[in-house]
DNA sequence: GCTCCAAGTGGACAGTGACAACATTTGGTG
DNA sequence: CACCAAATGTTGTCACTGTCCACTTGGAGC
């Protein structure tokens, strides 16, 4: 192990996701990463074409970070009643996500940097339909799709607003974290902010399944 | 004109905004933006301490920017009933919102690229309360605010859920235009976009007043 | 007409991403 | 077991950036 690292590139990733998580994504300086994995500068050349593609690596880790995240939190629901389960799924789905963003805003960012980083190369978002697994490895994306897919069963959530319930329940989340993280509500302490969450997902189910059924 | 600019300040700002209109907020280098409006690099230090406090002064802009457009697209609204006039102007809100931050994903950018750029300095917004103005320079926020009082003038909107619907509101027109902007939802045409954005602006609406009323 | 000071200039430095040429190891083949 | 080619790291270099420094310019006020 002297002038072969042995694994470097998964070495440079997790180094690289170490500095986003102390200095967020501007702070993965391709030099200070080599430099902290204890390589020289250049040696990540040969694993990645250029600092996009390291990033993207980084950023493919940390999506399935936040995936693993949501999953954790899905699995802890314990309740019999399939239409109590679905809604409390649903909502420890958003809760995860916010709370994911908001304790690893570097990753977090950097999970997101990738898209469209040029107005070319429109970077297809792939469901990793890795037949090997189960259910791991799905996407955050997919997993509220499953949760969406649940309140249909149950009879909550009316097939035809499925799709555009996929699309407000993500962008609900996001854009909280989002406006959270880096905007205008950067500085709302954890409390008040987990109230605001708690008060906006209740609007988000009210708008999908109706009053309270 | 020769040595002196004139005001310089203003035309850096603007030769930045341009900058950020055509490359991003990554685009926007100081020596480039010297470069483009005929000065040194260097000069810019005698008007902004720092690289940023220029992008805090383009972002200011590009917030008032935003405000704009959503003021535009308020006013246009012209419907004598007040229920259906709020209702109304609540969708246009989102709409220019998504609309500008699709339009000009450069300034859109900026505007939100100032806060907590460090984990120091909460960067507070601060409302504008000039007095000289009777509504105008309001920020966005300030407008979708207005739009909601609105809602709980005309009966339309529990006072108790004013607040909620307001982060709720913002939340996921923000997320809405990131994930599109700069996430998984980058490819997607515009028809589709659009069709996507009325349907969940649609839930939004269910939530916060209920079943159409 | 002179002086002073804000506004702009030119040079320098450290740090960055990327490229090219060189050095070292490793694994497969005879 | 020897040997060589490909893979892996290294040193050197370039253009570019943000920021600091000392210097120059020119207009406003006495």
């Amino acid at each position: 192990m002297s002038y072969h690292h042995g694994n470097l590139r998964a070495a440079l990733i997790e180094t690289a996701a170490q500095l986003a998580r102390s200095k967020g994504a501007d702070g993965v300086v391709l030099r200070e990463v080599a430099r902290q994995t204890g390589v020289s500068h250049n040696a990540a050349y040969r694993h990645f074409a250029d600092r996009e593609e390291l990033m993207t690596a980084v950023a493919d880790q940390a999506m399935a970070g936040l995936a693993a995240a949501m999953r954790r939190r899905m699995s802890a629901v314990d309740v019999p009643d399939p239409r109590e389960r679905a809604v409390l799924l649903l909502s420890e789905v958003g809760h995860a996500y916010v709370e994911f963003a908001l304790a690893e805003p570097g990753l977090f960012e950097i999970a997101f940097a990738v898209y469209s980083v040029d107005p070319s190369a429109p970077a297809e978002i792939e469901p990793a339909a890795d037949p090997s697994s189960t259910s791991d490895d799905l996407g955050p994306y997919d997993l509220l799709g499953q949760v969406l897919d649940d309140l249909v069963t149950v009879g909550l959530l009316t097939p035809e607003r499925r799709d555009p319930a996929q699309i407000l329940c993500w962008s609900t989340v996001h854009g909280f974290s989002v406006l959270h993280l880096r905007g205008p509500l950067y500085g709302v302490p954890a409390t008040e902010r987990e109230q605001s969450l708690t008060a906006m997902l209740a609007l988000v189910l009210r708008g999908l399944v109706g009053d309270l059924d």
